[in-house]
DNA sequence: TGCCATCGTCGATGCGCTTCGACAGCCTTC
DNA sequence: GAAGGCTGTCGAAGCGCATCGACGATGGCA
């Protein structure tokens, strides 16, 4: 292993003038510094990060706990990571995973270990049990996603009440009067995930100001539940003709199932999704959508935390506003659809 | 902070006792270790990673090198890192996440600035620029893939070889004379991703084997390229009856085409999907799949690298044996199907 | 020419831990 | 009853680095 001492010693000056070179905390002559620099990259040095992390109390480690539940959002969390890992890089910082298995216990364990500098956690409830730890540790703390009581941390995300908002408004300017939303799983709720109770309460209000009516189902992933809830929202409201769904996993087994129902998209339904942009061109039709910016959520969640390292002690809030994309799946709805509940000629799933 | 200092004053004995206490390298009296253990427990004692990493040359720390790319296969890097992270875990160890990105140089410098004691290595390409710098570092290594000349590194992966095999051998049993591969997005072989083409050897060499005519076409997962795909494969090969997809992003699309153009599945053509088992059941039409074990090589990628970490110095390659499972989209092909090229009602791509 | 301020460099110290050799007390064994 | 071997504990050294005070050299100014 090469040493600081063995970069001085090639250089010829003392293992603390090295150590200057490296941190630009003093100043350093030109000839000095060069000579220094030289010997690091004949010698391929690289500081020690224990070591470092023993005399500087400092990691260049950030901690970030993903849900890892493959039933999740799986390409949002993944375009979420990969931002991070990229931005923490860019801030000469690493990205330690965690899981949110290991619940509040883990951490403890990391702040404690001094194992990373700054926590950032995804996959916040409403009344998340790793909250009040959290604030109790005095690590920066960036959560993505905003529980009902954040006071003193930092938070970050798409803001999903004015997305739920949005999803309305669009289809209601549309001219359509009954619409429905295909929300997470119900698990998802049980949980008290924060993103979606804000999407829905925006959906909600938005349904009410603009007097449309408005049902609402959550919604797991298998094919089986698909159908069933389009049974459900069709049984309850046949003049449906809007369709907002916050449940990326469910587009394509919906949208064949519309096809199977024989409704047109966006002829007989509109659908308006709620999804990472990059996905709105993988289906048949290409998809009207609210993007979630999971990228440039990532990247801020790691601003953020570099500015609380960086000494900016108040914690911040920031709701990214949404964007709607309007594409191919969404239109005026047609006054009268003769052939509506025709089905297809493949299967049997009618709704009479 | 609490140090081992501190348990050990509120012990009563010396630091070092506590250490041999945490560490179980030295015999220690009941009576001493329950006092200790007491003391850490009461403080809340975790010790210092950094400290430790210092004096022990240890950091319980695995680097995981995983392909950020959006337009891979994003759950099956998902599960396989989950599964990872939760074996390491498992093991005291962390995660720390790497992109493929920063190169060879990232490696370089996780290693010698003892950053972590291993690294694990995602989407290794046929002659993969990190391999030869892979072996001159003295880390444990583990790839998930093969690469031309893994020489002294450890391999672990699904034999996609065989998997190429399996699924042609399972058409041809069912009577299928002729077949199509649809492969990963053209981009991944350029890159020599080592998976997708020796799946393509497996899938040719049972063609070979089984007499069955054999096409093969990469495919990026665009609705458009999807479908172009298949106009390709049809007009080619216009008494194709089955599909072996090697492509999980592109089976939505792929199956929403197939219904456009009037073709059934099972009735009309086969499929047999190369993707994790819980996509199975994602799809109208349950799919018979070539399981993509993520979680398995995931756990099996952590404890290689414990086994190695442990003295175990003989690298291994461990290539898991593929699990077809047959469910509703492959079925024997009906000798003529008058409505083959019969289109739905909804959109215009006919192939005539 | 002499004095002080500034700049650039050096040595020493300590971060919290592991580990090694030392050693006190005890039990065995002839 | 003395010699030797264990067992359990301790103290000290050192891992590689950041940081602080000290200090020599240099330049400006009177």
């Amino acid at each position: 292993m090469v040493t600081i001492n063995d970069v001085a010693t090639a250089a010829g000056v003392a293992p603390s003038t090295v150590s200057y070179v490296i941190s630009g905390k003093r100043s350093i002559s030109p000839k000095t510094r060069r000579l220094v620099e030289e010997s690091i990259r004949k010698l391929g040095y690289h500081p020690h990060a224990g070591a470092r992390a023993l005399a500087s109390s400092k990691t260049n480690v950030l901690a970030l706990v993903v849900p890892l539940r493959t039933d999740l959002n799986v390409a949002v969390v993944m375009e979420f990571v990969a931002s991070a890992v990229t931005a923490a890089r860019a801030h000469d910082h690493d990205l330690l995973l965690l899981t949110k298995d290991e619940g509040p216990a883990a951490l403890q364990r990391v702040a404690s270990s001094a194992i990373a500098d700054a926590l950032m956690v995804m996959d916040v409830e409403a009344a998340d049990p790793r909250v009040p730890m959290l604030i109790a540790l005095d690590l920066p703390v960036v959560l993505i996603g905003v529980p009902d009581h954040p006071a003193g941390l930092s938070c970050v995300d798409l803001d999903f009440t004015a997305a739920g908002s949005a999803c309305v408004a669009h289809l209601a300017e549309l001219g359509h009067r009954s619409i429905a939303l295909i929300g997470p799983s119900p698990a998802v709720y049980r949980r008290g995930t924060s993103y979606a109770t804000r999407f829905l309460r925006g959906f909600d209000d938005a349904a009410k100001t603009h007097d449309v009516r408005a049902a609402n189902r959550p919604c797991a992933h298998s094919y089986e539940a698909v159908s069933a809830c389009l049974d459900d929202l069709l049984a309850a409201a046949p003049d449906l003709t809007g369709l907002v769904v916050h449940n990326e996993a469910v587009l394509p087994g919906l949208l064949s199932d519309l096809r199977h129902r024989g409704l047109r998209v966006p002829e007989d339904i509109s659908v308006v999704a709620v999804c990472p942009d990059s996905m709105a061109e993988h289906h048949p039709v290409a998809l009207t959508t609210v993007a979630i910016p999971a990228e440039e959520v990532g990247a801020q969640a790691v601003e953020m935390t570099m500015r609380r390292l960086a000494g900016h002690t108040t914690p911040e809030v920031r709701l990214l506003g949404p964007r709607l994309t309007q594409r191919d799946s969404t239109s005026a709805p047609r006054p009268c659809s003769a052939d509506r509940y025709q089905s297809d000629h493949s299967h049997g799933r009618i709704v009479p």
